[in-house]
DNA sequence: CAGAATCCTTGAGGATACTG
DNA sequence: CAGTATCCTCAAGGATTCTG
């Protein structure tokens, strides 16, 4: 496999997704809790600033990881939960975590 | 959980492990052609310098993925090749390469 | 509340030359 | 052959302030 190869193949694209520095933070906590505002995750996390908490998941969201939903009114919400897709890689991040612990 | 513990917990050390740009590609062709010399790896991954695939390699051996066995005479030659460790990351490099492509 | 705008720091990775 | 040694670039992430 060349590098240009690389680039274009699954397990590439996968480390993408996942390798944000919070990004396995993020799927953590909507694994285990399911569903989140946007300031309820910032406080979740609070060692990433606003910014970059809105990088993360935009980023996920157009990897079709989770799901962003807008609730009309005033002051604005957002919910954020997993996709089906997302929910797929559980089991994948619970094999590397027993990876990384043995 | 929170970030601290994500620093120690597993998930968090396996990406450490192979999130380094030019992880996957080495793992791969170790995987796949079992023993490779210094150079032969270089010529294989030609986009790398060689400064950072052997900072790769450094990693990969200190956390235990790969073997480096130095052979003695003159020209110097190493050897690497996967530990036994490193071959249990097969499955699950192949669970997020299929993923990547869902 | 849920961001957007702005400016800044840091380190991973790259390019090139040198060496035992 | 298998690396070091230097110098350099760039983008991820951080800090802070502003807004509909």
């Amino acid at each position: 496999m060349k590098y240009t190869e690389f680039e274009n193949c699954g397990l590439k694209k996968s480390l993408d997704m996942i390798s944000g520095k919070w990004n396995p933070l993020i799927l953590y906590h909507l694994f285990h809790q399911g569903n989140y505002r946007f300031n309820e995750l910032w406080q979740t996390i609070p060692k990433v600033s606003k910014k970059v908490l809105t990088k993360h998941l935009r980023q996920l969201e157009e990897n079709g990881l989770i799901q962003r939903k807008e609730i009309q009114g005033f002051p604005p919400r957002t919910s954020y939960n997993l996709s089906n897709k997302g929910k797929k890689l559980g089991p994948i991040l619970k094999d590397l975590d027993n990876f990384g612990n043995s």
